[in-house]
RNA sequence: GCGCGAUUGGCGCAGUGGUAGCGCGCUUCGUUCACACCGAAGAGGUCACUGGUUCGAACCCAGUAUCGCGCACCA
């Protein structure tokens, strides 16, 4: 990275506003409470993080935030996510960026969907006119028959008039957490620009040859009855049947295979085994007859087959699996399909079973489900003796889409495909060479991409026989017979964008050809969602809308999201990008872990143990649940942990009092170095070691920060300030009240000024309403706006500064605390004298803070000794609590 | 099967070559004029295991185990 650690020197973008020393007003109880609606309703007022439009790449840093579906559940995973891209928002742009931190509205998909049909009691039928001013009943009938049918575009109208009610709900959560986001820059992933951005990107992608349609064996989830892509696979673990099938040889001997599905028995092609398995070996090239519905079907060898599975000989249907697809494919064989887009057997006897016996069974599964054909081909296999031994349960992993609870069937239907390298070496390198482009947080997690790319199997099959969603914008031309022209489709220009093929007529057509021989249909299906969210940097930086944006903000600077869709979003964002613009759609990725449960298992809804986020935000504050979010490294899994939550509320609470107590000693802006006070101030050698141990507080958490370890970098933050409060202030109290002269207040002064300046800018993205509350009462403008702090400004006072003189005298006043408290008096008790052995450079840095530690320890007098071993007190006589104290 | 990660005090975690750290919890003490939504002090760990490299290993290397995740397998 070749930015500077400073972000001063950039013009235009968080201007320090520094007038005439701003009066110190600090309140009698400082509290967390209020801060919230306080400061989010400032910084909206105030257009604290609004996105400056005269900019220049340079200045940029652009953020692809993830848009929250608005119809889901509020959950804490989204306060803890959301919360680590906004400490980077804030650090970034108090180095002086122009942070453009948009946020979308994911509301383009099935949940979407179902919470509409929900809601209103409506049903979409993309085959309906659209009804101009259409209203949605009054009350939602109960009965699913009952629902109102709509057009997909007043489908799509209603659905906006309800996010707009559930993005209320987020904004309102997230602007209480603190987000910096730019609320002027929202954008949904189904509204008009979403929907053009899609269409426009599916017509470039087409025309480039990157989209294409085919005919091809396809998952198909046969509840939804649509296809769906390799990205929405789920395995799960189901109970199988083997079954034992004979099939005939020429020669009336057997050959047994075993299967899960035997129902599939009609639709098989061939059977297969492994080259080298010499027990098939003598059959390869022979046919045999199937059970039941004798057809002849090939005995063939491929590598794909297993000797050690079942009978190391296969029966391949089309389709059953996958691997049969992949079979049928390589080994060119005959299609035989029978399961329709239902889930049902066909219901005509296919042509390959011959009249008689054959066809009469298969009349015994004509039109069933996959269940009942299973059980009525598993009773003729009985029946008919071909069925050898048992059925016996066995556990196989079962090919489910993601949403749906019945197996995916494979059906051969027409559908679009985005190239995405599953069938194209060269592209999978590009894709792969831009994983390697793009910087990781954390770096492993690139391996999960490259997993997913490696394990690809074809190209992303982007079309869904769904109703809702952004429709394709193609339609086909109809020939005298009323026949579909597939090959030559006819597109919308650009600028009518975004189109409903449904609802829009073809252009250089009318309406009423619709449908009609010689006349066009529309194309039905609508995009996956992941082909309009994949285009998430295109939408939120204007690409096609407004140039001179997206050319301030694309490629972006990050992406954050969480690692259990980088197959999915994170993937197909690169696809995109790659087809249509050449080049990684942001430098940087952040993949966010997830909240477990404190049994370690992912919190869910559906295991009833999801926290309120606005009841927690209520009991702890936000810069208290920021501070547990933060806590957490980028991709590590977290517990959801409320005691964690505590200590950040600590932590905010400690930042006000001791700022308080800072800013009552009678310091100023005019106080601190480089703002108005000048380094030969800082006499003192502990007021100097403890601005040399900023210094280097400083540098790394700048620098963790920078390699986006926000987490270090608040835990570096955090320690100085514990020491700031427990040892230097305790020490330098007495100077600070002035008992030792104007030179030596002055010091304290300076020193505390700094400190405070720099530690309220080092807090500032992690507690965004504590700091600003703080720098609200004695500095002007938001911390927000303030740069990141540097050294710069006390860099002279530091010069040959020894740090450990606090870290020494830290200690030794920690000896004296030790020997009060295991005397079981009160700190305050006078010591009337001690000794101190230290080694020889110790004994130096202690009379260096002599003055300090004497009096934070109520010391009369200190015996310092150089001895050879480590520092401790000893001999400590403390004047009983009877005596008075001098 | 391939790949990635984790394994440090009761719990949650930091530490990536130089005498084991933080927070919670626990024990004892203390209402000191910033803070009782507090402070001070203390107890508590053979850093999963085995071997190697090194003057020196929680840290580097090889392997093992356990847990978690991703991908693949699905006859």
């Amino acid at each position: 990275m070749a930015d500077n650690t400073q972000g001063t020197d950039t013009p235009g973008t968080a201007p320090e506003t520094t007038p005439a020393t701003t009066p110190v007003t600090v309140p009698e109880k400082p509290a967390l409470e209020g801060l919230e609606q306080k400061y989010a309703r400032k910084w909206r007022e105030e257009g604290t993080f609004a996105f400056d439009e005269d900019t220049t790449r340079e200045q940029v840093y652009s953020i692809d935030t993830p848009p929250p579906t608005a119809s889901g559940s509020l959950h804490v995973g989204h306060m803890f996510s959301y919360t680590q891209t906004d400490v980077i928002a804030r650090f970034q742009r108090m180095r002086g960026k122009n942070v453009f931190y948009p946020l979308g509205w994911d509301d383009n998909g099935l949940p979407t969907e179902r919470r509409v049909q929900n809601y209103y009691g409506v049903r979409c039928d993309p085959t309906r006119p659209y009804v101009e001013g259409y209203r949605p009943p009054e009350k939602p009938a109960k009965n699913q028959r009952d629902w109102d049918v709509v057009s997909r575009r007043n489908f799509i109208e209603l659905c906006e008039e309800l996010a707009v009610e559930d993005e209320k709900v987020f904004e309102h959560l997230f602007s209480t957490l603190g987000l910096s986001v730019d609320w002027t820059r929202t954008y949904r992933t189904i509204d008009a620009r979403s929907r053009a951005v899609s269409q426009r990107a599916f017509l470039q992608d087409l025309e480039a040859g990157n989209a294409y349609m085919a005919e091809a064996p396809t998952l198909w989830d046969v509840t939804f009855r649509t296809a769906v892509a390799q990205a929405e696979l789920e395995d799960r673990e189901r109970e199988g049947t083997y079954h034992r099938v004979a099939f005939h040889r020429p020669d009336g001997e057997p050959v047994h295979i075993e299967t899960t599905r035997p129902e599939l028995l009609p639709a098989c092609v061939a059977l297969v085994a492994h080259p080298d398995d010499e027990r098939y070996q003598p059959l390869f090239g022979t046919t045999v007859r199937s059970p039941l519905f004798d057809v002849e079907v090939e005995v063939r060898a491929h590598p794909l087959a297993k000797p050690d599975k079942g009978s190391g000989i296969a029966m391949i249907c089309t389709f059953g699996d996958l691997t049969d697809v992949t079979w049928w494919r390589e080994l060119d064989l005959p299609t035989r399909a029978l399961i329709g887009r239902d889930g049902r057997f066909a219901s005509e006897t296919p042509e390959w079973i011959a009249a008689g016996a054959p066809a009469e069974r298969y009349a015994e599964v004509a039109g069933k489900t996959v269940f009942s054909a299973q059980q009525a081909v598993v009773e003729m296999l009985r029946a008919s003796g071909d069925l050898a031994g048992e059925p016996r349960k066995v556990m196989h992993p079962v090919n489910f889409y993601e949403k749906g609870d019945k197996p995916l069937e494979v059906v051969t239907s027409r559908q679009w495909y985005i190239r995405n390298g599953g069938r194209d070496a060269d592209r999978r390198e590009a894709l792969l060479g831009r994983g390697r482009e793009m910087d990781w947080h954390p770096a492993f997690m690139r391996s999960r991409y490259e997993n997913w790319i490696e394990g690809l199997h074809g190209d992303w099959l982007i079309s869904r026989q769904r109703f809702f969603g952004v429709p394709f914008p193609v339609w086909y031309r109809l020939d005298g017979d009323g026949n579909p022209d597939y090959d030559a489709p006819v597109l919308p220009s650009p600028d009518q964008l975004p189109v409903d093929p449904a609802a829009d007529p073809a252009p250089g057509f009318d309406e009423s050809q619709r449908d009609r021989p010689n006349g066009f249909t529309g194309d039905p299906d609508v995009l996956d969602t992941w082909a309009t969210s994949s285009l998430t940097p295109q939408i939120a930086t204007g690409w096609a809308f407004d140039e001179q944006l997206h050319a301030n903000t694309f490629p972006m600077d990050l992406r954050p999201q969480g690692h259990d869709i980088i197959r999915t979003w994170l993937f197909s964002t690169v696809v995109r990008s790659e087809s249509l613009a050449g080049t990684v759609p942001w430098t940087n990725t952040a993949l966010s872990g997830w909240i477990l449960d404190p049994d370690r298992k992912k919190m869910s809804k559906s295991k009833g143990n999801v926290v309120v986020p606005t009841e927690v935000l209520e009991n702890y504050g936000a810069d208290a649940v920021r501070y547990w979010a933060a806590s957490a490294r980028l991709g590590a899994d977290t517990a959801y942990d409320e005691g964690q939550m505590k200590i950040g509320r600590r932590l905010a609470i400690k930042l006000l009092n001791a700022s308080k107590f800072v800013l009552a000693q009678g310091v100023t802006e005019a106080s601190v170095l480089g703002a108005g006070a000048s380094a030969d101030v800082v006499t003192d050698a502990v007021d100097r070691a403890l601005l040399a141990q900023l210094a280097t507080v400083v540098e790394r958490a700048t620098a963790a920060f920078r390699d986006y370890e926000y987490a270090r970098a608040l835990q570096l933050t955090e320690q100085f300030f514990w020491t700031f409060t427990d040892d230097y202030v305790e020490l330098v109290k007495d100077r600070a009240y002035g008992a030792r002269g104007e030179a030596a207040q002055a010091s304290v002064h300076a020193a505390l000024a700094t400190t405070l300046d720099a530690l309220l800018r080092l807090f500032a993205p992690v507690l965004p309403f504590a700091t600003d509350e703080v720098w609200s009462w004695w500095r002007s403008g938001s911390v927000h706006r303030a740069a990141w702090p540097g050294v710069e400004s006390f860099a002279d006072a530091v010069t040959d500064a020894d740090p450990e003189v606090l870290t020494t005298v830290g200690e030794a006043l920690s000896g004296l605390r030790k020997a009060k408290s295991e005397a079981k008096v009160k700190q305050r008790t006078e010591v009337r004298s001690a000794t101190i052995t230290a080694a020889a450079e110790d004994v130096a840095r202690l009379e260096a803070g002599l003055g300090d530690l004497k009096a934070a320890g109520n010391a009369a007098e200190l015996v310092l000794v150089a001895g050879p071993e480590g520092l401790a007190v000893r001999d400590v006589e403390l004047v009983p609590a009877e005596e008075p104290a001098r």
